[in-house]
DNA sequence: AGTGGCGTACGTCATACGCA
DNA sequence: TGCGTATGACGTACGCCACT
């Protein structure tokens, strides 16, 4: 494992990885902001605005959570596998092993 | 020291899927 | 059928290592 937990500190201590400053979609979610923000007048359609973009905050780290669980259960799936092939080469490898023992019973008796 | 390749983790988006 | 969740795909950041 090269990675040394790096990125998870940095989440862990609140710094903001850049790749959370520019959103793909060029920051949704931040112009939005941007645009309701400015001032307390609360018209109804900046309420409206504020409303989707806390549900899309809402979506988007509940999503954030789901990808990690994800990525933790197919981690620990991928690891379930690996034990298991490697068991599965242990018997293989016994079962050559006792094949080869009976031929050669075998062998010597039919000699 | 600078750099490129590799491995790993992350966040987001799109979409499939199951449930009320 | 609309909604929430799970997951694959993609792009990005970062650390490590070998090479120059």
């Amino acid at each position: 494992m090269a990675v040394t937990g790096d990125e998870t500190e940095s989440a862990a201590t609140g710094d903001i990885p850049a790749y959370q400053l520019r959103s793909p979609n060029s920051g949704l979610a931040q112009s939005f902001v941007m645009a309701a923000s400015p001032g307390s007048m609360e018209s109804p359609s900046s309420q409206h605005t504020e409303e989707v973009t806390r549900k899309r905050e809402v979506r988007l780290m509940k999503n954030r959570e789901a990808a990690r669980e994800c990525r933790r259960k197919k981690k620990e799936y991928v690891k379930c596998l690996e034990n298991r092939v490697a068991v599965l080469e242990n018997q293989n490898k016994t079962l050559i092993e006792e094949l080869k023992a009976l031929k050669d019973i075998y062998c010597h008796k039919a000699e």
